[in-house]
DNA sequence: GCATTGCAAAGTGCATACAGATTGATCGAA
DNA sequence: TTCGATCAATCTGTATGCACTTTGCAATGC
């Protein structure tokens, strides 16, 4: 746990980190005193650290009721899925047109760097890598905004799409289309970099084997 | 002052509000204390409602700091008209494609009627139709995360945009730009209605003469 | 005259206490 | 037996109080 900043945004992390592992699961139940004493503070940070939760989505308030871990129709991921898909060609298309010699350089390599993880079946270690990955495209399209939408969404998603590089032929299947990206940004070809973007999310879309709770 | 929701709930209703119409500029400190005061609540739901606008962005906060109205850079106001422009165009595209016919109607209606309020120079009333017809643009797109992303981008941009339909000619320039946009969603054409939305908020962006704090 | 240190005022961060809402169980009546 | 009402337990919403941090000013030393 990281002993930076104040208690609440300590609890932020801490909780939004078991929602995005999926130590918690959708629907779960965050009880405040529960997690004052769990924490071993008062239920004033508790209840603010819900709040921006709540904010964030990665949690549901009602008046009156505990705080749950958000539980997203199945239409809503469809919607979140679709939303990433735009956000990260609209990142590639400004990443094709901006990034500098250097962003480029470091991309490229941090994409050839992957390819013996494939070949290994390292799972775990190329998640880090996909992600390490993705957030260069997000600074590179040098939009501070974008990057924050981009960031949030993701984190959102987080949770449904956990097991994906489990799935047979997944990462080498991941690594082609990173390739397919790459490429496009080395030309400076926006339009190219954005389909590879937007078909690279539509993929994973897929490949999420994710069951939201069906329509509400 | 809608007297629904929670305290506090009505507290972030009433602060964006200020936010939002300028009544509290950029850079203006948000006291707990003088709020808690000026609401007649205790200093608890005042703390949950800035954490909550800090989490919208329209305060910033820092530990031990008052909280205050967010005074963003001129980069960062950039990035947000730029990132407003691409949301809109996936709004147009996706309205041009999803639109059920009873709501390509309403738009076509809702912007004929606004033909009048141009003639007559009526800049308030004007300014509500906008608001009313980028409204329908959004949930054209039938994408919940996307709707929720363009809100909220929206209301953050609000304070630098209020003054831009009383530049001279501003109010039949954007009836035009309208007009094109619903054009090309009657006609279903994606990609012309993504590229006149995106151009809408363009010259929107250059039209809000604002000037926001030179980079930090 | 200027810099530095000490102090007081004001404000935020968190804990505790109390009031109101919700839920579930138990008891009584049809 | 089942439905309904009442009450207790539990939890959230808000108020209040205390501790710590920041900041501005003033006094002291150089």
């Amino acid at each position: 746990m990281i002993r930076t900043g104040t208690t609440v945004e300590q609890m932020v992390r801490a909780i939004a980190d078991m929602i995005v592992t999926g130590e918690m699961l959708p629907g779960a139940k965050l009880d405040e005193v529960s997690l004052a004493v769990r924490f071993d503070v008062s239920r004033t940070p508790v209840r603010e650290a819900l709040r921006e939760l709540g904010a964030m989505g990665l949690v549901a308030r009602e008046p009156n009721r505990s705080a749950v871990v958000t539980n997203v129709t199945e239409a809503y991921l469809h919607s979140m899925f679709e939303a990433m898909a735009e956000l990260e060609a609209i990142c590639a298309r400004l990443s094709a047109e901006r990034m500098t010699v250097d962003e480029r350089r470091a991309l490229e390599l941090e994409h050839r760097g992957s390819m013996r993880l494939v070949h290994a079946g390292a799972e775990e270690e190329y998640s880090a890598h996909n992600t390490e990955f993705h957030t260069r495209l997000y600074r590179g399209a040098h939009n501070d905004h974008v990057f924050e939408m981009v960031t949030q969404t993701r984190a959102r998603l987080a949770p449904f799409r956990r097991a994906q590089f489990r799935l047979p032929g997944r990462l080498a299947k991941s690594y082609e289309e990173h390739g397919r990206i790459v490429t496009a940004i080395m030309r400076a070809d926006a339009a190219a970099a954005g389909q590879a973007a937007y078909s690279h999310v539509e993929i994973v879309s897929d490949a999420s084997a994710v069951f939201a709770t069906p329509g509400e």
